[in-house]
Order: structure tokens, then C-alpha cells, then sequence
DNA sequence: TGATCACTTGATCATGTGCTCATATATAGA
DNA sequence: TCTATATATGAGCACATGATCAAGTGATCA
């Protein structure tokens, strides 16, 4: 690591930003917003932010592989993005969590002001 | 694409949620999400909530190298998530944007209610 | 101008990721 | 039980991505 020299530059500013940056868990932070950070999941979000859908009918909508959005919504689950039941042969997935949309709803705000 | 049937199970609910999923910029809000979604990123951008920095203040304070540092603040530049000043030979960095640390926020309340 | 420092950028490479294909599981109905 | 339908999952592969290294740019100062 290739410090511009021996000392900071600003070492008081530096140790009040890492104590921050420590402080906080960064790594299951960024690892939630990478999550959400692929089109085809961020679309499946959006979709079941309209109402809870089926897994077929998900892969309809979004022109995508049966297959492809079961491995997503596998994804999305370990993180508990969303929850699922099942009825009958079909099962059902719907967000598990409001931040979701209010993530959503200001990630969108930042996207428009451009 | 192989859908569960010909014919949709809840043509409806499928219209309203493509309608909702076309009429968003999904994809340029994934695509803001993905930048987020890497730790080094996520740590820079925390750091410079705190206030601003220069490069070689946020590879000391990041314990990553400079070069490595100035890769990801190009890529933050790109998307209007940081800004720049140039004072001599240093360069301070701040952030761009509200909305970051509003997402932070939320972020951080999803992982945290475990 | 020449040296040095802070930073940027291009090339390269190892690793990660998302899709497809094939196969497995689960449920319903004959 | 046998078949069909809906979903899940493992393997493999093409492509994206983040770090490093080396070289380039811009600014200060002797």
C-alpha cells in the first residue's frame, strides 16, 4: 500500500472517517445493494413490489428462463429479500421487507435527477 | 423461454406488474445499486459522509492502494455519486449527491434487523 | 528545467457471476 | 402408481469485474 508520504495528510479527518467506516458493516451492506444491483432481480423486485406473483408467471413477464429466475429468487431469499409459499403445484414469492421499496423509491430519485 | 403453460396463470396481475417493471429505469437503477454493491465503493462512499478526503487519505484510511482508489472514484465520477476539487497537487473528493446517504441509511436498517 | 509528489489510466489476470442445459423434487390428478 | 406440471438445483461456460503493475499526466518547487 503506497501512501502518498509517511504521515497523512490529514490524520484527524482520517481516523474520525475510519471510525466510521469500521463501525458500521460495510461488507453486508455493499453485499445487500449488489444484490440488488442485477436487472433481472431488481426487476423481479419491482414486479412483486406490484403484488405477490408465481414463479412462472415472474418468468413470463420478464422474458427470462424459468430456471434463470428460480436461481435469482434462490439469491433473493437467502438475503430475505422476499418469501414464498406454496399452493398446490404453484408457489408464490411477494417481499419480505418494506425497505425494499423505500430503497427502491430513492435509488429511483437519484437515477431521474440527472 | 418455456412458461409454465400457454397461457398465463394470472394474466392480470402480469399486465399491472409489466407495466410498472417497463415503465421504470430498472436498468439504470441496477446498474446504481451494482456501483453501491462493492465493499471498497461502499467504504469509500462512507468516508466521504464524514467528509471530504483526498486519494491518498482514502487509501491510507481504506488500506487499499492508490491506484485501486482512483479506479473506483472514476467509476463513482461516472455515475455523479462523487465530486471533485483540485487544491495543488492533491485532489478532494466529497460526495455528489443526498440520496447516498439516504440509500445508506435504509441500507443499513435491512442488515441490521437481523 | 528537472525532480518529486499526487493522482490517473491502460493492460493484464485471477476470480466472480448469470445464464443455459440437464436433472431432480414436489404436487395434483388419472 | 404413472404422468404431467411447476419449481428447484447442480454443472459448465462465456463474460464481467476488481486488483495489480507499469507508464503517463499535472502541479509544485528547487
Amino acid at each position: 500500500m503506497d501512501t502518498c508520504a509517511e504521515t497523512l495528510v490529514h490524520p484527524d479527518a482520517v481516523a474520525a472517517a475510519r471510525r466510521v467506516v469500521d463501525d458500521a458493516p460495510v461488507d453486508a451492506l455493499a453485499e445487500t445493494f449488489k444484490v440488488l444491483g442485477d436487472p433481472t432481480r431488481a426487476r423481479i423486485l419491482l414486479a412483486l413490489s406490484v403484488r405477490e406473483l408465481c414463479v412462472c408467471d415472474l418468468a413470463d413477464l420478464l422474458s427470462v428462463s424459468q430456471s434463470a429466475v428460480s436461481h435469482q429468487l434462490r439469491l433473493l431469499r437467502a438475503h430475505r429479500l422476499v418469501r414464498f409459499r406454496r399452493e398446490g403445484k404453484l408457489v408464490y414469492y411477494s417481499l419480505d421487507d418494506d425497505h425494499v421499496r423505500t430503497l427502491f423509491a430513492e435509488g429511483l430519485r437519484h437515477v431521474k435527477e440527472g
